[in-house]
DNA sequence: ACCTGAACACCGTTCAAGT
DNA sequence: ACCTGAACACCGTTCAAGT
């Protein structure tokens, strides 16, 4: 096979197995983790499958379809993958951090996640939480605020921590380059009008990203302790 | 003076006044308010601004420089009009508010944010904390964690409520209407598998925002509390 | 120094036409 | 049903030319 077209203008050749919309999904994830969202063009889709702008169209609604379904998948995975420990605190923990790794892995579903909070993902996400804050036997009456706080915690952190992770793989830089550059751009502040600013960057230098995050969430477990 | 060109072709008459980098930048807080993030175009600026592309270029290095300044001056209005309380856990309640209030009135900051978490104002905001942390006796070793703890959820938060904020202006429904549409929503969650989520809805419902989001300060800042 | 606006290189999306 | 790709309406940005 794999023939030269005679005609010279001809067209490039059309797939052979047909196009799906997990595929498009999948080839959408791909860019995005490779590039960031500004790699997610829908010409580079098309070039990436060898097809045309109306056969993605055909499945996919238009690019905030790609975007969210892309999200969706991502956040799908971390549950997949949650291993239930036998302590709900460590349960809790966990899909914590879970969630940490996945932003920090695929960052650009930060702004997705800034600009649709509530996608269907994070319905099990909540439920999950939920579930556990009871086996801790948060009163039901506190439940609610307690579950919000946590995910509202979590996800905050996320979307801080997801822009670090852009700024590291567009700079190309290495971590220590990164906090080196950005504790040496803080200690610029005047430690007589920011004193804890300046008290800060020292941390910042030594400090590990997942552990501070751990370290947030067990003080937001301990503020819900004391509701009852 | 103002004398009308002899040519047919002429081009729009030139501002009077000086352009400014701060003119520019309000009338661009002014089309984000306006109509969201979509609406900060350069044609748009230009019409309003009366001038040219390259008069804005003159003044300021790109789209990012006019969203990130923007984004500054947003916060630098809410550090002004911060009013301090001789307690400290009310002046920090308040200063957390303002934020919170801050991106729901400007809900097109939260997209800024999650690109820059670490904006200058934001510098502001943490020193404001880090010191009423000091005030509530935090012990200097456990601050760096409870100051980013209570800044990630503050954001956190913020961030969520501007997606709501966002939805409410795009559609053009009032809140009432909205929640309703998101309850009803939810509430098709199967109640077998995702019992929480069904209990919540109902508090979806008669839940104020504001309220809900200081009970989560107060989560925080009892977990902080914590710490000796 | 400050400003003008045509021109350029890119987007996402559509749709008549093909198989 | 599924796919092609030229065409369209928009972006942000540049830059030779004006005052």
């Amino acid at each position: 096979m794999a023939k030269t077209p005679a005609n010279g203008s001809a067209r490039t050749p059309r797939r052979k197995d047909g196009l799906s919309r997990d595929v498009i999904i999948q080839t959408a994830i791909e860019l995005l983790d490779g590039g960031g969202e500004s790699a997610l063009t829908l010409r580079a889709l098309t070039v990436h499958l060898s097809t045309g702008y109306g056969a993605i169209y055909h499945h996919v609604a238009d690019k905030g379809d790609l975007l969210s379904t892309a999200t969706d998948e991502v956040f799908a995975r971390v549950l997949t993958g949650a291993v239930v420990d036998t302590d709900p605190r460590e349960s809790l923990r966990r899909l914590a951090l879970g969630l940490f790794d996945a932003i920090d892995a695929h960052p650009w579903v930060a702004a997705e996640l800034s600009r649709q909070p509530w996608r269907p993902a994070l319905l099990d996400f909540y439920e999950s939480i939920a579930r556990l804050l009871d086996a801790l036997d948060v009163p039901a009456r506190a439940r609610f605020d307690a579950a919000g706080t946590f995910m509202s915690y979590v996800l905050g952190e996320a979307v801080q921590n997801a822009a670090n992770a852009r700024h590291l793989a567009d700079n190309g830089t290495d971590r220590a380059a990164f906090l080196d550059a950005a504790a040496a751009h803080w200690a610029e502040v005047d430690p007589g009008k920011y004193p804890f600013v300046h008290a800060a960057v020292k941390q910042l230098r030594e400090h590990d990203d997942r552990e501070q995050f751990l370290a947030g969430v067990d003080i937001v477990m301990a503020g819900i302790a004391t509701l009852r």
